[in-house]
DNA sequence: CAGTATCCCAAGCGATACTG
DNA sequence: CAGTATCGCTTGGGATACTG
């Protein structure tokens, strides 16, 4: 069976998860999304990805209904939809995991619930609400683990200080 | 950039776990481990993977220790270590994002938390216990939404009714 | 700016056969 | 049982050039 073309056999819903999400540069994309990019040349140069894998990319989860094309200034922006909110659960254990893999004293991004400023917990917990707040309610700060800034973009640059999820650049 | 050759440029650490995780059938092996599947033969025949891609998967997977081999009866288990059990979150999150796309009362796979029988959340948490069991402690069952039986091996069988996650097949 | 079009190479993967 | 070896196809994707 060739994974991608036929997922019917799968008795789990993670393939259909993987379906969408599972390729190459989607998940990457999607953080950038969660960080507030929403321009195709944000996403290309802050990714270095090539300009046809990036179209390739944003219109399967714009198909999918991950991400929804909305008009800005004349130009268009990729904007998580509802189902895209959603995926933040995952994204951000992911993201715990693979910074646990090093020193988890040292992450490199860290998140905190805006609403009383406790930070969450691996499992997306806010330890001060009892709660798990939605990605809409976050915001990130650089960790210790986060390297020197070889970056001197806008986004980068706005990305080393806090910030609420989401914000549009 | 080629993504999978050269992940330093990227500034957090989903991409590190990406490099692990991130490839194809990947996630789909490590589902198995969660459900009690521990053979070559077993991983090849459930999933209908290339015993070539198979091999490469594990033995990847052994090396970033997220499996560990163990000798059990003159043949070789594949049995996540820590590190692996570590990756239950981002799992089950997925899992969860991929039931609920189609209808959400009709999910495929239904976990329990063990000691009080209460179903988990979608992030995890059994209400009960206030807490956001290991996978050491959860049970799965088939749902509502988990179609008819279409494979007869006993591992499919033991997996209609109620059980441990973890325990070997 | 936000793509499309073309080219071409490399990697991924399934199928099959073989092995200790 | 648990792989290796080989083959050959197909896909992914980087590079470059072009476009409304």
């Amino acid at each position: 069976m060739a994974l991608g073309t036929d997922y019917e056999t799968q008795d789990c819903s993670l393939a259909r998860a993987l379906e969408i999400v599972g390729e190459r540069w989607t998940m990457l994309i999607l953080r950038e999304c969660f960080f507030g990019v929403r321009r195709f040349t944000d996403f290309q140069q802050r990714l270095d990805i090539s300009k046809a894998v990036l179209t390739q990319r944003l219109s399967a989860l714009t198909d999918a209904g991950v991400l929804e094309r909305q008009p800005r200034g004349g130009r268009t922006d990729y904007v998580l939809t509802a189902a895209g909110l959603e995926l933040w659960p995952a994204l951000h254990a992911l993201i715990r995991w693979g910074d646990g893999r090093s020193d988890p004293t040292r992450r490199r991004r860290i998140f905190s619930h805006g609403l009383c400023g406790t930070d969450i917990d691996e499992f997306g917990r806010c330890a001060h609400c009892e709660s798990v707040p939605a990605a809409t309610e976050l915001r990130v700060r650089p960790g210790p683990g986060l390297g020197p800034a070889t970056r001197t973009d806008p986004i980068s640059m706005a990305l080393r200080t806090e910030r609420a999820l989401l914000t549009p650049f």
